[in-house]
DNA sequence: ACATAATGTGAAAAATACTTGAAATTTCGT
DNA sequence: ACGAAATTTCAAGTATTTTTCACATTATGT
């Protein structure tokens, strides 16, 4: 099966009391958000160092720590928002965990419509992590997944649907070898009646005619492997 | 028949109930894992002395002992994934299964979405793992199966889209006698109608010319076994 | 040295991909 | 609902690469 590129927002979530958290999953997801939850300082740094999160959630009060010491260490290594949950009683501290650098503060318990909106609000305050996340490209092509366009050099073209889908499945998975008959069933397939064969050639040449103003082999974003299928060369 | 040589992430499962194993390893193989289960600490520190796994969900309560003790045992050893899979009850005690060296863990009962998905996250974390299944390689031929491009001392070499097939096969099974019938059968076999004999000789003619430079015998990547087939020399 | 098996060669055949134009279908504005 | 425009599909012809095969040559084991 191919991968698919993540364009979600992707928050860490440090927190240890499981009935928050399963409620929190559940929320994030529905709202679009990709989620990571751990359960203490320790696990938290680590995953910070192994992944890139957009934004953290973090609980004050941790079995081995506290979130005031995730915050250093985050601001430390980069510069994305941080919202604290904290119970009211540490609700004096808190001016300390803004101090530090955190961009906002819930008191647990919260309702699920105020989280959200804060996130989305100290989000709005970060514009280019939102930004980033409805930009696919790849050399001089560039696709707004919003408004769903494609630019060539900062120049629009216009692809038809057909054309605008085959195209995403090139630029998320980027020098991956994709089967025509990948293609084949991705697009066309309506309960194993395939199209023509011949139809995909028809849109790769018309695609990489949209998108190549030079049509030398070589040039061409999408490459044809012979006999396998074809491939976008990052 | 050939035997494959298996490209997922291969895990090793310790649980003693019976009706959660049943699920588990149903759902594991639907989603494109390879498993192994055992249901002590004894028999599990036995399969990870003889084989090699690339991740470890584990149950904290065993008959003979704990998880936590295979977890240390593992970290002993090797640096892989190990998730705890545990009972509600047992709960308390995870932050320490999470400082020895766990990634994360999960309570049962749980819902087959969730143990997946922290699977993926938590492999994630471990790109050396999912990218060596991506790769086979055998002296200084190195094969990209995502690209599906072979590498000769890290250099390109391309190859037609059978003798890819043919290598593959070989690079399957490294130092094992593989028959002419074997390879027209699996390359060639449209309803028995095989190719002409000497069609394989020289595939493994051109495959040669392509992966070796020093056309001395000795140094060949495929060896003849006179009157039988070819092997591969690992 | 002999018979057999394996290998090398190049030209013909086949397969695969590309191009083009035109027919069928869908979409969209009126 | 109708017609025009755009999109999608298909078929036929062309170009390119690969696969195949017949025959010549070389290697191997007894």
């Amino acid at each position: 099966m191919l991968s698919k590129v993540e364009n979600k927002v992707k928050i860490l979530v440090v927190e240890d009391n499981k009935s928050i958290i399963e409620g929190l999953e559940y929320l994030l997801k529905k709202e679009g958000f990709e989620t990571q939850i751990v359960y203490s300082k320790k696990q938290a740094i680590d995953y910070i160092k192994n992944d890139n999160y957009d934004m953290f959630l973090l609980d004050v009060e941790l079995p081995d720590g506290t979130g005031f010491d995730i915050c250093k260490y985050i601001k430390e290594v980069t510069n994305k928002p941080i919202i604290f949950i904290t119970a009211r009683t540490e609700e004096a501290n808190i001016v300390y965990g803004l101090d530090i650098g955190a961009d906002d503060y819930i008191t647990k318990p919260f309702r699920n419509n105020e989280l959200i909106s804060r996130i989305r609000c100290v989000l709005r305050r970060y514009p280019e992590i939102t930004e980033s996340k409805n930009i696919i490209s790849c050399k001089n092509i560039k696709v707004d997944l919003k408004k769903a366009k494609v630019y060539k050099d900062s120049e629009e073209i216009c692809l038809t649907s057909l054309e605008y889908k085959i195209l995403l499945m090139f630029l998320n998975n980027p020098n991956t070898l994709i089967t025509r008959g990948e293609i084949l069933e991705k697009i066309w397939d309506i309960d194993g009646n395939f199209v023509n064969d011949n139809t995909l050639s028809v849109y790769i040449k018309r695609l990489r005619e949209k998108l190549s103003d030079n049509n030398s082999k070589e040039h061409q974003l999408i490459q044809t492997v012979r006999g396998m299928g074809y491939m976008l060369k990052k």
